[in-house]
DNA sequence: AAATGAAACGTTTTT
DNA sequence: CGTTTCATTT
């Protein structure tokens, strides 16, 4: 029984009483086993398993904390639980309460937000020192909304007042931006916590008993107004003040640092055991993390004893002979692979590793699902499903068009129209069963001096007729054959994706759909397109055998999509999972290649925290854009005390690649592994 | 309006 | 280093 195996510490605060607890728990002192605990005696107490709500950081560490509790009150008393991250919770929610939300990739709104941006901004106004370009203006505006107090241009002005002249454009953009969102009906991350957190406001009554919080550290003012708007009677939120690494994603830790203030006749509690690491690697971790400010007091203690091996500092002369060497180490080292990770503060650190890796034969894995949703071929299967799912979908049907041949962007935008307009708000129906329009259909002409998706305007209709192309499949004069511009292949296209319509139609299950559609002649025609971009050489000449494969990798990848959704009943349920979990899938096995994000949960017998260099680790180009050396001295914290029996920290101090000079972390001299103080080192002659 | 080839660009971390 | 944006051609 999970209360059993609980120090008297971590009991005490698993059993606390209903009502704000807050459990500081550092770094391998048992943070999991305390949360089952207190789920455990929730249930034991009789509070009912679908009045509890479990939000942790990723959907992965829910879904395992689930599994645990299902060990112990079986699979029917743990699937009444309510567990997943803010955003994979809110959704739900949302879902049963029937708001129609197609939710969208980050990359996607940022592209229909320049489409707005674009047709605000005339490209000759755009000149350095003028407004942000689209993609940054579109982040702060994300980071913003996380921020949740104070208007956005105001917020802005006062990071930087040069802002202030464009706040009112800004503003306006926006307001055109999540006006159009709301009308096709996307909802970005953002947009889940709002939505549901308005619902809450509006009246809708949470269930919820308790609300358990993991990673209390990292939640932002966003998600923190979500959980006062959930209104539970009682809070379990347990956090480190050391670990908190997520301020660019508008965390603030004052949330944690102020809870007690905030609850009145809240509980503090302390879990001081740390049953992870070894003496020296502790010893380590805290000597780096003590010249941070205390929030809290920490007093941790060991409880591992027994002969331990100090920290090793590596040091290197080539970037190259740092990753190479640590290979060799790795190959060398009787840990299993997979308890072994290297850790790094930035993802260009991972593909240089990887090779090394391979090089020697030896497996790795690497989470963030690396470019598997990024493909191409995968993207399109997705964004068919989509159709299926959400029939009017925008930005899926003109990414599907624009694999036709001789259709762009304005094309797509086009037939868009026009089909939604004849199937009646339904782009499938407008291919399968069209109302005859009363007037032409294409009516408008695209316009170049007035770029985006919707720079159109009224010009004399051309007259076109549908049946000048010569198609089977009963897509023959079909009116959006109609389309004066449309060449003869284009057409062929569009009799294949009428083809696809229908299946899309069908109530069939992802994995049968995805099946389906791999088979079908459009996913043919887009396969090979894409081989054949793949198979041609620098001097444009295509090489045949490059080609062929190509084309059966992405057939593998496709196959690998329809295993991967076999896991889910209905399609809206598989796409949206794709969304918010793309990142948390980790391809292959072996030893773990990790960001110090990523490795956040996680533990490990042997790790190697690898390119601790000045500029790259703490990263100061972060720094100069108000990233602060407290949150980079987190990272250190959290990259080092991933470590169970085995820590070693290296650094190389030149990259040929790039020609750069490094100096080794200030964090090496915190630690004790280089003598004297950062930045006292003399200058050499 | 699309396709092609050349130039610029920037390389943080995540739901 | 690879991607994304720009300019030119058809």
């Amino acid at each position: 029984m999970p209360l059993k195996k609980l120090n008297p510490e971590q009991l005490s605060a698993a059993t606390a009483p209903l009502g704000k607890n807050l459990i500081i728990a550092s770094a391998g002192t048992g943070k999991t086993s305390t949360i089952i605990g207190r789920i455990a005696h929730l249930l034991q107490s009789g509070v009912a398993p679908e009045t509890i709500l479990l939000l942790t950081f990723t959907n992965k560490a829910a879904g395992e904390m689930i599994d645990r509790i299902a060990t112990a009150f079986g699979q029917g008393v743990a699937n009444e639980i309510q567990a997943g991250t803010f955003h994979s919770v809110s959704y739900k929610w949302l879902k049963k309460l029937g708001e129609p939300i197609a939710l969208k990739q980050p990359s996607e709104l940022k592209t229909l937000f320049k489409t707005v941006y674009d047709r605000r901004l005339q490209r000759t106004a755009r000149q350095e020192s003028g407004p942000l370009s689209a993609a940054p203006l579109y982040d702060y505006y994300s980071l913003w909304e996380n921020r949740v107090h104070g208007s956005f241009s105001q917020w802005l002005s006062d990071r930087n007042p040069a802002h202030e002249l464009y706040g009112d454009l800004y503003e306006g953009m926006f307001e055109e931006f999540n006006a159009l969102k709301r009308q096709l009906g996307f909802a970005g991350f953002n947009d889940l916590l709002l939505l549901m957190r308005q619902r809450l406001r509006e009246g809708e009554s949470s269930p919820f008993e308790e609300v358990l919080v993991d990673e209390y550290q990292d939640t932002n003012p966003l998600q923190n107004s979500l959980l006062e708007a959930l209104g539970a009677p009682s809070l379990f939120c347990v956090g480190d003040y050391d670990q908190s690494i997520y301020a660019f994603n508008g965390a603030e830790i004052g949330i944690i640092g102020t809870f007690d203030e905030r609850y009145p006749g809240a509980q503090v509690f302390s879990l001081s055991k740390n049953y992870r690491s070894s003496a020296p690697i502790l010893s380590l971790a805290n000597r780096v993390i003590a010249h941070n400010p205390r929030i809290y007091p920490k007093e941790l203690q060991v409880t591992k004893t027994g002969p331990a091996s100090p920290p090793a500092l590596l040091a290197y002369g080539e970037l190259f002979d740092q990753y190479q060497d640590i290979a060799r180490r790795i190959a060398l080292s009787q840990s299993p692979k997979n308890a072994i990770a290297v850790i790094f503060r930035n993802n260009s650190s991972a593909d240089g590793l990887e090779a090394m890796l391979r090089e020697l034969g030896i497996p790795c894995r690497r989470k963030g699902g690396g470019s598997f949703f990024e493909a191409r071929e995968i993207k399109v299967l997705l964004d068919l499903i989509t159709l299926a799912v959400n029939s009017r979908d925008l930005l899926a049907f003109i990414h599907i068009l624009e694999y036709g041949p001789a259709i762009g962007a304005a094309t797509a935008k086009e037939l868009y129209d026009a089909a939604l307009e004849i199937g009646q708000g339904n782009l499938l129906r407008g291919f399968l069963d069209p109302k005859r329009p009363s007037a032409p259909l294409f009516a408008k002409s695209y316009d170049p001096t007035r770029p985006g998706l919707f720079g159109h305007e009224e010009v004399a209709p051309t007259a076109a007729r549908a049946d000048r192309f010569t198609l089977s499949g009963g897509f023959g004069g079909h009116p959006l054959l109609t389309h004066p511009g449309l060449q003869p292949e284009s057409a062929q296209f569009l009799a294949h994706l009428y083809q696809v319509a229908g299946l899309l139609c069908q109530p069939l299950s992802p994995a049968r759909l995805i099946e389906k559609l791999i088979a079908s002649p459009l996913y043919e025609q887009i396969a090979d397109k894409l081989a054949h971009k793949r198979g041609l050489n620098k001097n444009r000449t295509l090489d045949e055998a490059a080609k062929a494969h190509a084309k059966e990798r992405i057939f593998t990848k496709a196959q690998t999509l329809k295993e991967l959704s076999r896991h889910y009943q209905e399609c809206d349920r598989f796409i949206n999972a794709m969304v918010l979990g793309a990142g948390e899938m980790s391809e292959g096995s072996g030893v773990n290649l990790l960001s110090v994000h990523a490795s956040k949960g996680l533990e490990f017998d042997e790790v190697f925290v690898v390119d601790l260099m000045d500029g790259r680790f703490p990263n100061r180009k972060l720094m100069s854009q108000g990233g602060e050396i407290e949150e980079e001295r987190r990272l250190f914290y959290v990259a080092t005390t991933r470590a169970r029996d085995r820590l070693y920290l290296s650094y190389a101090s030149w990259d040929k690649y790039k020609k750069i000079d490094h100096k080794p972390s200030q964090f090496l001299y915190e630690a004790g592994l280089i003598e004297g103080r950062f930045g006292d080192q003399e200058k050499p002659n």
